[in-house]
DNA sequence: CGGGTAATTGACCCGGGTCAACAGCAGTGG
DNA sequence: CCACTGCTGTTGACCCGGGTCAATTACCCG
């Protein structure tokens, strides 16, 4: 529905662009239809940190009701297709079907617990644990949006996007993603993301998929749903 | 009105104590009265994480709607006070006050605005300016509810307890405390911090207050007005 | 006074950063 | 078709912020 309903504002950015800027007013809600994009927030002195990768099925900020000054910024990281969904079109739409409302509520919470895993892979994983945690996290939200194919994700980051994400230094991501793949644990190849053995990562990253909330009742209203493939059937 | 109407299941732990921990059902919802508590995770070898502070008139997750598993688990600080609202109770009261509902969900969107930041510290700010950003972070939290008088705010968090919520170890904290304190960026003593110059230790710590989001709309509905202290007057 | 927690200090080490160059490759214009 | 440009990945030499280990010194409280 969400994805019907804007159909009349779909925007298209190229690769490396901002959607939206720190300190401006969001005025709409963005789901991501194509491609990546990122949260990230900078210091006065240009160190830059990126807070969250956004795939096709999410929402960026989706508290559009509440926070008039966003306190970060969003950009593009492939080519991208998403649908703004203005405040009042929002307001519209979470009135006459609730469990929309809930949905997005439910992607707000499930957000947040992914920051929290964040905070803990900065403050407590080695290099190479934090970068095989990133991997497998984004493999299986793919995953539930059904999109990979077997052992392989599409797999956009470069090793800049990699090192904003984790706090290293290019460098030093290069020289554990060599590792990695000395290792076999990661193929990363035209960029695309095979993980030949998925519970070795798992167990390399530490990784503990509650975090995730994948088991959640009410499925059906998920990030999913919100596909435009599921759309269009509907 | 949170306040009231949970007037009949406070409860107190001890300092140092678990509240709730990681993978069981919240089954209600928290709002710290007195003393401080934490939010935390740990990896299976016992390496830990804070992930965020609570304070007077926090609630401890206010998601007890839709994620019934904790992904990480809460303890006290110091000798802590809470009222406990059971999730039945926490639906008739939002029902009748739709503006309750609205609060308690600004009030997850700035956490959540926090945890970012918390995750810009780790990945960009160096010991210094993590530290200095947290004790602003902190006494900016404890001011907007009324904890603080004049520079000086209470402060319980033991060295160890500032390692586990940067990342650091105990040590180097001391080291960069040490440093912090020649500087008269603070004093502490007796679990008190003093600020002499806020602006000055803003500065030190690259801090830009937007993210605390402390000029919203609604202000009347904030944390501030969860507190004994004013509800009692209500 | 005794036991436990919190703060402090010193010597030494290492994960990851810095700097600088170079290689591979895609896109672009001539 | 090729030279040029720019981005991404790779490598080496060296450095430093913060970690490790191990004492020692306040405190605090019964």
């Amino acid at each position: 529905m969400l994805g019907r309903m804007s159909r009349g504002t779909i925007r298209e950015v190229l690769p490396r662009r901002d959607i939206i800027h720190e300190g401006v007013d969001p005025g709409a809600v963005r789901l991501i239809l194509e491609g990546w994009a990122c949260r990230y927030k900078s210091l006065p002195d240009g160190r830059r940190q990126t807070l969250a990768f956004f795939i096709p099925g999410d929402l960026c900020d989706p508290h559009v009701y509440l926070l008039r000054k966003m306190d970060h910024s969003i950009g593009a990281i492939t080519h991208l297709k998403y649908a703004e969904i203005g405040r009042a079109q929002m307001d519209a739409m979470t009135e006459r079907y609730p469990r929309i409302s809930q949905a997005i509520h439910w992607n707000e919470l499930v957000s947040a617990s992914i920051q929290r895993e964040w905070i803990l892979n900065m403050g407590q994983r080695n290099a190479h644990e934090h970068l095989a945690h990133l991997m497998v996290e984004l493999f299986h939200r793919l995953r539930a949006v059904g999109l990979t194919s077997g052992a392989t994700c599409p797999f956009p980051l470069t090793q800049n996007d990699l090192a904003d994400a984790t706090g290293l230094t290019c460098v030093h991501v290069n020289r554990v993603m060599l590792d990695l793949r000395h290792d076999g644990l990661v193929e990363i190849d035209h960029r695309e993301l095979r993980i030949p053995d998925l519970a070795r990562l798992e167990k390399a990253a530490l990784f503990n998929p509650a975090y995730l909330h994948l088991d959640h009742e009410g499925a059906e209203l998920d990030e999913r749903s919100m596909l435009p493939a599921n759309l269009s059937t509907s």
